[in-house]
DNA sequence: CGACTTTGACCAGCGC
DNA sequence: GCGCTGGTCAAAGTCG
């Protein structure tokens, strides 16, 4: 991809490991993951507790501003990419990733190599990174808004109605406006993960030097231009790439039922998804001294039995406790 | 019948 | 300028 070059994420993937070494890398996630050095030193280190300072479902939700989430992911986009080849490191972040799966978080990462990697993973893990090449400029028009304005309410004057003319000219040297993004890895047999939000479908491609397509989705809400990608990881298939774009301006559907989940749960894969979701979208956000009581993967460990936290899955309990243990913690 | 997915074509941006 | 690639559109098909 030609934005290959030009869109620099920051890698957040836990604030003990990286809160003082940035991650920079680009869009193309895919290849990314074919050259992520080893973090198997730094694993070994790893700290479960993390710093929800903001979740996953404020971020969806439009309530967190991109300068905060930045200053939270400590984004800095300059940052050298090298920040981690500095060590002879020999597993890529997907192994990581998988890694932190199979070790239930624990992320001991010693004797991982093949134990208990053969049965079912439900538990999704992500790690999360956020663009700051559109965090800057907050003035500037969203991309929708201006393909909305490419196409006027009620019918075309062009009167040729042909696919050439679907898009007026942008003006010259304008360059595309990008909405902020946000991409989660996320450990899951489905492609399309549920968080809670409707989607279209709207076109699919395939990706270079990768087998597995990438799909496009925007959200259905109207005026909601939202939108996401997913895809596979190149190098372990079982890694779903999911990088949201821009912001919801509304609720999320989920959300609105109010105190009404217990009446009518959510189907259990789907509560599920969007659980795991959310907890994995929980990572540190923060190093700027507001620290967390508790990670919530710990918290859902903490629970008394397995049963309790299926059950917090499965009615989508945890989506309404986390949230709200978190924002305790905050002030 | 509406919502959604599939899929081929089109377009823009970038590198050479 | 040309070719490649990512991103998007929209008609057709599918599903409930």
């Amino acid at each position: 991809m030609s934005g290959e070059k030009k869109e620099l994420f920051n890698f957040n993937l836990h604030e003990s490991l990286f809160s003082d070494r940035g991650f920079t890398f680009n869009d193309d996630l895919s290849s990314i993951f074919s050259q992520r050095p080893n973090f198997q030193q730094d694993l070994n280190h790893l700290d479960p507790m993390p710093s929800p300072k903001m979740n996953f479902t404020d971020y969806l939700h439009g309530s967190v501003d991109y300068s905060s989430l930045a200053q939270g992911f400590d984004l800095s986009c300059s940052q050298p990419m090298d920040v981690f080849g500095t060590k002879a490191e020999e597993k890529s972040l997907t192994d990581m990733v998988v890694e932190s799966i199979v070790s239930g978080n624990n992320m001991g990462g010693s004797g991982s190599g093949g134990g208990g990697a053969g049965t079912p993973i439900t538990a999704n893990s992500s790690v999360s990174s956020s663009s700051c090449e559109a965090a800057g400029d907050e003035d500037s028009k969203p991309e929708e808004e201006v393909q909305k304005q490419k196409q006027p309410e009620g019918g075309d004057d062009g009167g040729d109605n042909s696919k050439k003319v679907r898009n007026k000219p942008r003006k010259k040297g304008e360059k595309r406006q990008r909405e902020p993004r946000f991409a989660f890895l996320t450990k899951s047999e489905v492609d399309h993960l549920e968080d809670g939000y409707r989607w279209r479908k709207y076109g699919q491609k395939a990706v270079k030097n990768s087998p597995h397509p990438r799909s496009y989705y925007r959200c259905t809400t109207q005026k909601c231009s939202v939108k996401k990608r997913v895809e596979r990881s190149f190098e372990d298939p079982t890694i779903v790439i999911t990088t949201y774009e821009g912001q919801h301006n509304h609720h999320s559907p989920s959300t609105t039922r109010g105190g009404s989940h217990m009446l009518a749960p959510p189907p259990p894969a789907q509560s599920f998804f969007r659980q795991d979701l959310l907890m994995h979208h929980l990572h540190p956000l923060s190093h700027n001294g507001q620290q967390r009581e508790m990670n919530p993967n710990m918290y859902l460990q903490a629970l008394s039995s397995p049963l309790q936290q299926l059950q917090l899955r499965d009615y989508g309990l945890l989506q309404d406790i986390i949230p709200s243990f978190i924002n305790n913690n905050q002030s």
